[in-house]
DNA sequence: TTGGAAAGTCAACAAGCCTGACGTATTCTT
DNA sequence: AAGAATACGTCAGGCTTGTTGACTTTCCAA
């Protein structure tokens, strides 16, 4: 292909730029998901369980549908998790009020200890990650992880950071 | 935990803002794997055959124990994919020269072309996002998942780049 | 009242990872 | 020369997370 790229701004991409954008992001997500693997391990839960405390801890009361079109499976393989944390005491699944076919999800005091405990360990380690890297680097960071989504994800992604249910 | 954070520069570092910088490298990083999954779907290989192809492309004669090392799974894990992938002459396994116990892999013209088709697809992502992001945004993305990789990692990453074996 | 949406369930399966144990060829060390 | 170490491959079995397909129950709304 092309060795250089220029776009509107200039914007050197050369293949080798972007091949090392790709690899970098490979193995940042792999040390992005070591730290609450680590906690689960041992534990009967995997990182679909993680996922699924995370997103029930940001939209307390979320519906079962909304929790499947952010995390992006299956009902059924959603469920079989769900089941799982709802077994345990973790997760509590509560009857609507309006409209009694649908399932809001909460967790427990159980359940917001544990998601507290893996949230804090990946906090941390985007926390030691952002300090390094200075408060521009982090800007530029989300503009393109937010560059990346399209549209579908984009809508989770603010619905969860406006509280959106 | 604290609700404000001020580091060495005073780098903002809400628990919220934390929060949806993991929300945006989850979302970001399906994204990324969408496009290669879509045209490995149907095909007999999955993410695990691209991985080893993309490595394999990048540093061709790469020793088996490299390549597993990189990408951080056991060799009975590679191997399944290994197999396969020379099977149908999309890699070849060829005995060191010097060491005969090591097995050097190359990809083949087939193995190059497929490499190549879901390289393709994915760098166009990544420079889309990339184009809007802006130039600015995007060395400061690249400077912090840097700063995520740990030593290990960042071996890796950076041996790829300078082509060492 | 009837069609359809929402949620849940069961069954079967595959990818991709893991551990453990073992085999083989080769090379290094003593 | 003998034994230890290295590099790689393989068999067996298991786990998590995902899939599809078929089906039921509940409930809303036209």
């Amino acid at each position: 292909m092309s060795d250089i790229q220029l776009g509107d701004n200039l914007l050197f991409l050369t293949d080798e730029q972007l091949r090392q954008g790709i690899e970098a992001m490979f193995f940042a997500y792999r040390g992005f998901t070591a730290a609450p693997d680590q906690i689960l391990e041992g534990m009967a839960y995997g990182r679909a369980h993680h996922r699924a405390l995370h997103f029930i801890s940001r939209g307390q009361g979320m519906k079962v549908n909304r929790l499947l079109t952010i995390l992006g499976v299956t009902k059924q393989s959603l469920n079989r998790v769900l089941r799982a944390l709802i077994a345990d005491g973790l997760v509590e699944s509560r009857i609507g009020r309006t409209d009694k076919r649908e399932r809001h999800l909460y967790l427990t005091e159980k359940g917001a200890a544990l998601e507290a405990r893996l949230s804090e360990g990946q906090r941390k380690w985007v926390r030691d990650a952002y300090r390094k890297a200075g408060p521009d680097a982090v800007a530029g960071f989300r503009l393109v992880l937010e560059s990346m989504m399209d549209g579908e994800m984009r809508k989770s992604y603010a619905s969860l950071r406006d509280g959106g249910q």
